[in-house]
DNA sequence: CAGGATCCTAGTGGATACTG
DNA sequence: CAGTATCCACTAGGATCCTG
């Protein structure tokens, strides 16, 4: 039998394409997603804010992020056609809950981090 | 303010070095664990048991993914050193409360695939 | 202001051959 | 059996410069 689906507990696969939970990990797991929906928790913010607030990031990054967060549905994106133009994301209702879900990993990652430290100490040191 | 560490709800940043959440984030995020782990939730496994059962993993990949997985004290290895080698791997106590919250956030994923996916073809189709 | 277009690098992972 | 050791490909992401 080899791994395509496995029914318990949940289904998982390795394959990129077609799998659900693939596209949901590999989001949390990207450099930026979580960090901008963390702050767009707090309200709405204009692509100017986030990119003076977050450090580091390039503004190929934060939109092609933004952008794939859009069309997944977790980010709304506002535009205000002034002179010069104005955007506000925001999260929405959904993208709100994976925050919650996101932040409930946190919290485990928060309890364990001592554990953690302790065993990877422990590995490097000693074989 | 340059965001290094968000206050509310959660500390989140980009920063790769010593940044908790990044660690955690990245082994979810990454191609392998998470399929090991839930495999491993159903009991001990033996190294080339996984290799066989995970469709198209590299024995490289295997091994980096158990080492890693290994040193945060998620998994344990147990050698019996008979002629050949018998190794298992199970999931340590913490090991089974991040497979916990993992399969929390699958469960979002399955609640949230039909919306995901609408939104994406929407997106897609126009602009 | 809010990006798009380019170019480039580094790290992640694949393929395969070999070994204690 | 349970891995190493190499070599290679791909892509996520960084740096910059340009524009409606």
């Amino acid at each position: 039998m080899s791994v395509r689906h496995i029914d318990v507990p949940y289904s998982v696969s390795a394959n990129t394409d077609n799998c659900l939970l693939r596209g949901v990990l590999d989001r949390v797991g990207d450099k930026w997603s979580v960090l901008i929906m963390s702050l767009l928790l707090d309200g709405p913010r204009r692509y100017s804010d986030l990119r003076r607030v977050i450090d580091g990031i390039s503004p190929r990054m934060l939109t092609l992020t933004l952008r794939g967060l859009e069309r997944d549905g977790l980010v709304l994106r506002k535009v205000t056609p002034t002179t010069p133009p104005k955007v506000d994301y925001s999260l929405t209702q959904v993208g709100r809950t994976l925050s919650g879900q996101v932040s409930e990993l946190i919290g485990w990652a928060e309890q364990h981090y001592a554990y953690i430290s302790d065993s990877r100490r422990r590995y490097d040191e000693k074989g």
